[in-house]
DNA sequence: TATTGTTATACTCTATAACTATA
DNA sequence: TATAGTTATAGAGTATAACAATA
């Protein structure tokens, strides 16, 4: 899938070691979706390492949420990505700095500053969402389309603090 | 649950903002496991920070497959934690500075360094364990027992990289 | 006073590369 | 030569605190 250049053990070589006991750790819904984002986070890296894109999940989100609502302030974006206003910060200057998307103080309220993204920046998220669904399938794959919906579902269900 | 002191935005405050448009972002399982992932995280980290433990998720894991398979080296817990070998000496001194661990050269093999929990490291990992447990039950609360197996199954899944 | 954005700073997590010692 | 562990270093990701401009 990806070209291993790492030094990282071969994953789950399964006729390597003879398997460790996990005590209560594969039943922690905390321990199972850490290891599970940690392997796409990975991949995802990699791929984009690959193409020489370099571009990081959360920036392909943002890069999303700009587009799909330009004009987007970021003190929305930041509660959107669930980051601190300060990490939006530095996400944007990079997106900027590689000219997808540009400031603009709102006249209306000079405090804010609402993003719009470049042709350079509509393209790049072209490119983007083109390597992103192609890194999806390599994961849906394994996922009747039943259970895929089932499956996000239960992600947002995390995701959702109402609850807790 | 946790108590917050943080700057960041209230999350979800349904009747805040109306409500972003969101593209293709929410049928990509990388996307919503990222964000579930965070939000466990962090609270997790909050618990353990409240209570003046300091604990993150990935030291409660190697404790508790350090305890599960007494003498484990330290390869063997980068395989199964999937982290460089680096990474690993990095958590094990960290853990052994705290008195949970200790170090023991293999006499069979000198290159090998076996890894012990010590009394105090026993004692902890029953404290973390109801801790850990604590926290996940606001999660799982969220979920029916079929669910629960599933959704770990289906975590599993995207750990396993053998259909990749 | 409260909000938005910014800067400065620091901490966690993790990887890579180069090294030592052992096999 | 290959493996286990170590050290040094660096980068991504994120948070906190203090601040300026604006409301």
């Amino acid at each position: 899938m990806t070209s291993k250049k790492t030094t990282l053990p071969p994953p789950e070589d399964a006729a390597a070691a003879p398997a460790l006991r996990q005590g209560f750790l594969p039943k922690l819904i905390g321990y199972q979706i850490r290891r599970a984002h940690a392997r796409m986070r990975r991949d995802f890296n990699q791929s984009t390492a690959d193409l020489h894109l370099g571009f990081r999940p959360g920036e392909v989100s943002a890069m999303v949420l700009i587009i799909e609502n330009p004009g987007l302030i970021q003190i929305e974006l930041a509660r959107e990505l669930d980051v601190d206003k300060a990490t939006v910060v530095s996400l944007v200057d990079h997106l900027e700095k590689a000219g997808l998307v540009r400031r603009q103080r709102s006249t209306k309220d000079r405090r804010k500053q609402a993003l719009l993204p470049t042709r350079e920046g509509v393209r790049m998220v072209q490119e983007l969402r083109r390597l992103t669904e192609e890194h999806e399938a390599h994961y849906r794959q394994r996922f009747k389309d039943g259970e895929l919906r089932q499956f996000l579902d239960f992600l947002q269900r995390i995701y959702q603090n109402d609850g807790a």
